[in-house]
DNA sequence: ACGTGTGAACCGATTCACAGCA
DNA sequence: TGCTGTGAATCGGTTCACACGT
């Protein structure tokens, strides 16, 4: 039972855990008190065992014999993730894509908020856009600070990508979630983790071609 | 030099190819006509030796001392990934996401063409988004398979996903790039590849909280 | 008997270390 | 000397096999 904050913790278990989360409130919703770790992996796709490893780096939640109060398990699942408090993210470029985003219920499902969004263009500037003001991007530094967001996803044209990622690097952003198809080169300490929507499905495309032909 | 096609290939491979094909894009319009694996893959965050590892699995595409031809290897990938056909992709939802990914200009860029579009919300159907006309998703299966599809990009609400994806499968789909929060269980033969932002965003969050703090 | 928790074995993928060719 | 190509070592993560508590 390693409460052990030193001990490795695998980042594939990390990123699993919003699964489990997501399962957890499938669950809640059907009024069920008790789960089995089968139950619960039933519809993701992650094996019982891997789950019950991922959990064990972190406690023990189950009971032998029985399995897990889903209620409990929910919350020390958001505990650790930190989904029970709000976060604050910064929406860069409010294009289509952004545009999406703005509505994007998932984000609120794990507590996070778009709490400002910026754009380049005088058309949008000032706008209100599923209940969010766009700023001029640039009061982007001047505001990310003031309102204390660590966190950005940034949905700007490729070529403009690295410049805005290095402001957002000067502006105490700590994480980038990166949707522009290039590879933002960032001081170590900003994590950036990136959304490559065309080179995913060509390496669909590729198993297509190579599995079955 | 294995143009040996049963060896295994990493999947991890495949998924890099895309990226080099874009470092080697750039280069062309530099006007470059040889480089290192170091220039390749200079602005990409994977290293030279992994390039070189990568593809070696395919042949031997190099000289010696000296470095790559660009456009050949250009051409070499584009053979291996399949970039130089046009694959006809279907886009099913277009709320605010789907309609984001029509004007997407990543999908043209790899020749993934959009080929039709559908929704069930009898506004949308029958106007025209990006070039391309909205069709009622009651003609689904009728249209993707009159026109060969095997490529669909799945962007309807949670609820709906599973649902639809079967229907899919029946329509001989063969590969879905899934938007939706949700696991889709298919049959085995059908590839998923899931684009789960609030999770990604998530396990960033994760790691900012865990590395700093 | 049932379902959790976990060290050990295993597997896929990356990195090392160096041989090979220009 | 410079840079490619690759078997061997290593690493991170998953799966196995089983001990443990109820």
């Amino acid at each position: 039972m390693p409460i052990d904050a030193n001990i490795h913790i695998p980042q594939e278990t990390a990123r699993r855990l919003s699964l489990y989360l997501r399962s957890l409130k499938r669950l809640i919703q059907n009024k069920t008190k008790v789960a089995s770790s089968e139950e619960i992996t039933r519809f993701l796709n992650v094996s019982s065992v891997q789950f019950r490893k991922d959990l064990s780096y972190f406690g023990e939640f189950g009971r032998r014999g029985i399995g897990y109060d889903v209620e409990t398990l929910r919350q020390e699942i958001g505990k650790i993730l930190g989904t029970n408090v709000v976060r604050k993210i910064a929406l860069i470029g409010v294009g289509k894509l952004g545009f999406a985003l703005l509505g994007y219920p998932g984000f609120l499902e794990l507590n996070l908020q778009i709490s400002a969004a910026f754009d380049n263009d005088p058309e949008k500037i000032g706008k209100v856009l599923a209940g969010i003001k766009i700023e001029d991007i640039r009061r982007m530094k001047e505001l990310i600070i003031n309102r204390g967001i660590k966190i950005a996803v940034l949905s700007v044209p490729a070529d403009e990508a690295q410049g805005i990622s290095e402001k957002l690097a000067g502006s105490g952003i700590k994480a980038i979630l990166n949707f522009a198809p290039v590879n933002l080169s960032l001081p170590g300490n900003i994590y950036v983790s990136n959304v490559d929507m065309a080179s995913e499905l060509e390496s669909l495309v590729y198993k297509l071609k190579r599995g079955r032909l």
